[in-house]
DNA sequence: GTGGTCTAGACCACG
DNA sequence: GTGGTCTAGACCACA
């Protein structure tokens, strides 16, 4: 289901939370939907439970996912995530887009960028404001 | 000078690190400036002199500063500066926009803080506004 | 395991990534192959885990192994070893051979001992013998 | 004369050495030819007087030039150079090159080069061997 | 048990 | 006085 890479710095059980993220955004995982269990994915890519439930954890920390016990874990609608999650985003893509310019990275590049993520993320695009 | 949270996950020698970038980034240190010495930074800050001495390096690897032995450490040329860290942040930068787009954050907010950042960092801006 | 010179002026840590090195070279540590950990590193060569740790981490940046947080360190494919490090070591060896030739040591003598080498490393040698 | 590089973790000295020997290689600086004065070099270089002495010293120890007592520092005919150091060399080329051919740079690539290094200085080359 | 981070304190080469 | 290296010893997160 998702790919791990062992050399990567980050911890295993962030690259499942990210990649989890991921399907998220890119509609892999819809609203409401069920996740597997956290024996059936640590079994189906071969790591530590406690991994997968780490993930988990901190997941439904931020939002993303909420447990019903007995049930399973259920993907949240966006009104859920919190919003201190998004204020951080918003930081870190403030301190990101400072950082390009200042490497030259043009403007325009950005919002080319932007334009191609918006359509793919099924936003309305503005007709040609730019 | 700068500030540190030791309750952050991030460890201090990134917190150094990220803080000297952010100021190159908004002028705060310029092109060929000296840094505070490994010694001094770190009385300043009260901590311990090999932190700051693995901030710098880090930082001479990625091609921001670089340091003269015996002399000192100065800030770089933004030539100077890997392109593998441009790409690196171009990767960041992908996901984070995508996650703040499926949060429902507005593309023409994104673009409206782009285009402030544009003008602070002293791109020209272009003409027709967008 | 390696051998260390204390009176030389080449840091330890760089003389312990030198006879990593070295091993990868002669196929005495095959790629995917699991390193020492650092504290038995350490301890069996009577010297302290940092500076052990220094070497590790500067072979993962040049590509040489990679560092699996919790698992161990690994030696990394070929394919993994940083560019750069090629062309540096491309500029070494003109200016030694520069030098050499400028001494008196014979074209032939050079070509003799790089066949010796080709062979050894396993390289197909060009069949007309030079 | 020479050119600096303050950026380059390399000693100041140890640049002004290896400057004179590339010269001497080639053919910029002739046997029994005398050098600038320390004082002299050290003001048209611009750096201290001392850093030029210790690159005189140490060349002189390496076999390169030797210095007459109130007439100044001469180069060194080529049987002059210490043996020790050609064998130094060797040694740094056999590793050099092995770990070149083991990152995959062809044999013929270090051939054709060495072709080319032995045209320009001035050795007799092997008509057509390979 | 593993790598990663941090401190305290020391010594050295360089300019 | 500066950066660079090293030791000793400690704590933490990860798997």
């Amino acid at each position: 289901m998702l790919q791990l890479n062992y050399r990567d710095a980050k911890p295993i059980y962030e690259q499942v939370k990210d990649g989890l993220v991921s399907l998220m955004v890119s509609g892999g995982l819809k609203e409401g939907e069920k996740l597997p269990s956290v024996r059936a994915m640590a079994s189906s890519m071969a790591i530590n439970p406690n991994t997968i439930q780490r993930a988990y954890e901190s997941l439904e920390q931020e939002g993303y996912i909420y447990s019903v016990l007995g049930k399973g874990s259920f993907v949240a609608t966006r009104e859920d995530i919190s919003p201190r999650r998004r204020d951080e985003l918003l930081a870190v893509w403030d301190k990101v887009t400072g950082e390009l310019l200042f490497l030259g990275v043009a403007e325009d590049d950005l919002k080319l960028r932007l334009n191609r993520m918006a359509v793919q993320s099924g936003n309305e695009v503005s007709q040609d404001e730019n």
